[in-house]
DNA sequence: ATGGTAGACGCTCTA
């Protein structure tokens, strides 16, 4: 059984820089569970006690100036890990995961991987191959698990909006494969169902008036097993938070999970 | 093939 959760992913790109509009984000839309991503900072400079007063209990994972990922909750996080086991000794801040009530949750933030051909390219292959793993070793398709974040992976062509991001690290053949695996898992993309005619982005760069010409691609998402995927019973972008002054590159995705 | 902007950092990297 699962408890009716509203369930947000989000990267903020610099937690510091977003903060009064995280906090905004929050008495707004009262998520039960909101996932970040690029935090920016390390876990000192991560704002917990103004989260607590806003409500929220909050576990980071955090590193100076890239990355880092946290996990918010109204409820208090149980059975939290710290990025993958077989991380090295200075991995990236990419990913923590926690049980918030039945559902485990995971918060990751995917390589970007720079260039086709790049280190950062075969970097995030290799990070998406580990995650896959990752699930193997901690979870089994039949728990109750949410895998949010910014995937850095737009699954279909109708999730990108311009010819010119095909065959970019974000949208080719080789990346679409790579995630196919981590779905196989037992994972459903739960958002597509009801976007199910494309269209429907949640990154815009900040460069060339990427938000005015809508010119997005749909790389942030929420992948969960059946036992939360067949609950979820909505699933929107919150573009208006991309709107105007100091708006994170990313929109907030946000789902609800019936009980 | 390049540039456009934003954020953190400290005259550059990442996205």
């Amino acid at each position: 059984m699962v408890a009716r959760m509203k369930l947000a992913t989000w990267n903020v790109n610099s937690i510091k820089a977003r903060h009064e509009r995280l906090l905004a984000f929050l008495a707004r839309e009262r998520p039960d569970v909101v996932c970040l991503q690029e935090t920016k900072v390390l876990d000192e400079g991560f704002p917990h006690l103004e989260l607590r007063g806003a409500g929220y209990y909050a576990v980071h994972l955090g590193q100076r100036a890239y990355n880092g990922v946290a996990i918010l909750s109204k409820q208090e996080p149980k059975d939290v890990f710290y990025g993958m086991k077989d991380d090295g000794a200075d991995e990236h801040a990419r990913l923590i995961g926690a049980r918030i009530g039945d559902v485990s949750v995971i918060s990751a933030y995917f390589p970007n991987g720079g260039d086709m051909g790049s280190d950062k390219y075969a970097y995030k292959l290799g990070w998406m191959e580990r995650l896959r793993a990752e699930l193997d070793a901690r979870f089994s398709p039949n728990d109750a698990l949410a895998l949010c974040g910014d995937f850095n992976v737009a699954p279909f062509a109708d999730d990108v909006s311009l010819k010119d991001f095909e065959g970019s690290v974000l949208a080719n053949p080789e990346v679409r494969a790579a995630l196919e695996r981590i779905r196989a898992f037992g994972l459903v993309d739960v958002v597509r169902p009801f976007h199910p005619r494309g269209g429907v982005y949640t990154w815009w760069d900040y460069r060339a008036m990427g938000f005015e010409r809508n010119h997005g691609l749909r790389i942030d998402h929420v992948y969960a097993t059946s036992t939360v995927a067949d609950r979820v019973i909505g699933a929107v972008v919150d573009r208006g938070e991309r709107q105007g002054k100091g708006a994170s590159d990313h929109a907030p995705l946000i789902v609800e999970i019936d009980d």
